[in-house]
DNA sequence: ACAGGTAGCTTGCAAATTGCAAGTTAGATG
DNA sequence: CATCTAACTTGCAATTTGCAAGCTACCTGT
C-alpha cells in the first residue's frame, strides 16, 4: 500500500531526497499540526487540518513513521488511541517549516498578519528554541494560533 | 491543463498555502536547479534533473510562472529558446531550500558530505547573501556542486 | 533555399494516486 | 450487552503521473 517514500530515491541530492519524503500536499501539514498546534491523535489531524481523507492520513502517518519522522506511542488508559510524536529527525524540520511560514507570509495571501510574520522573522532563534522546548517537554500548548479560517468549510452533515 | 496551484487554496494557513504552490515532487527541484545550479532553459531542467517528463516539466514551469515564482524571458539571438528566471518571490525561497538541504544532509543518506553540510549550517547568512548576489547579477555559476549521482541512470537510448 | 538539427512543447494512453463514502475492528462507556 | 469512539480498510470513480511519440517554430550548414 505504501507508495511514496518507500521506493528508492530518485537521486542523492539532499533536496531531492527531502522531497521524496516530504514532497506532497499533506506530509508537511501533518508535521505542522504536530509541531505547532500540538495535535497528537488521528482525530485531531483529521478534523483540524484542511480536510484530509482518512485513507490518505493513515497512509501518510505510516510513511512518515517509516521515514523516521514520527513515532507512535500507545496512550495509557485508552487502548484504542495512539499518540503521534515527532522524532529528533522530525523536530529538526522546524527551521524548514518556519522559513516556509515566513515565505508564504510575505509573498502569498494568508491569514497570518504581516506583523506576526515580522515577529517570527526577527525572532527566529527564540521561536525555534521554544519549539524545541515544547517538543522535549511534551508540552502540547499551541505555539502559534491556528490560521485555520477554512476556505472549504468542514462540511458537517446536516445531522438530519 | 493546469491542475495544482490554479484552484483556490485549501485554507489560509501560510504553510498550507505554500504547499498548494510547492507541495509536489518537482516544483522545488526546479527551483533548486535555477537557484543553485544556474540552469535556465527547458533542456537544462530536463536533462540535469532527476528525469522529469517533459509534460510535467512544462506543466510545472507554467504553474510556477502563474504563481509568480518564475518568469520567462526571451533569449535574444535564438527565438526558440527562453530563459526562466526567479522572481523576487522566487529567490525568497532560498532560506527554505537551504534549511531543507541542511535537514536532509543531517538526517538522510545523501551525496552531500557531512563537512559540507556543516559548512552551510555555520554560514547560512553568507550563503544566502551570495545566492542573492548571483540572482541579482544573473550570474549562472553554480553555487553548489551538483549532487547528481543519479540512482536511475539517464537511460540514453543505444543510438542503434 | 533546402535538409537537417534543436528547443520547447502537446498528445495519447496506461498506470499510479487521490478523494470520497461506506464499512470494519478493537477497545471504552453506560 | 448495546452503543460509542478511534483508527483504520476497502471499493471505486476521478485525477494526476510517467512514458513514448509527435509537432512546430526557429536556427545552421551547404
Amino acid at each position: 500500500m505504501a507508495t511514496k517514500s518507500t521506493s528508492k530515491p530518485r537521486s542523492e541530492c539532499p533536496v531531492s531526497v527531502s522531497l521524496d519524503v516530504l514532497g506532497d500536499r499533506w506530509s508537511l501539514l501533518i508535521i505542522r499540526d504536530v509541531m505547532v498546534s500540538g495535535y497528537r491523535t488521528f482525530r485531531e489531524f483529521q478534523r483540524a487540518g484542511e480536510g484530509i481523507a482518512t485513507n490518505i492520513l493513515s497512509d501518510r502517518l505510516h510513511k512518515l513513521e517509516a521515514a523516521g519522522v514520527l513515532i507512535t506511542e500507545p496512550v495509557e488508559g485508552d487502548g484504542r488511541s495512539a499518540h503521534y510524536r515527532l522524532t529528533p529527525k522530525g523536530i529538526a524540520l522546524a527551521p524548514v517549516l518556519l522559513e516556509l511560514l515566513i515565505w508564504a507570509g510575505h509573498h502569498e495571501e494568508t491569514a497570518a498578519p504581516e506583523s506576526f510574520i515580522s515577529h517570527l522573522e526577527h525572532n527566529r532563534q527564540a521561536i525555534l528554541v521554544e519549539t524545541y522546548r515544547r517538543w522535549e517537554q511534551r508540552d502540547p500548548t499551541p505555539l502559534i494560533p491556528p490560521f485555520v479560517s477554512h476556505v472549504k468549510s468542514p462540511k458537517r452533515k446536516p445531522k438530519r
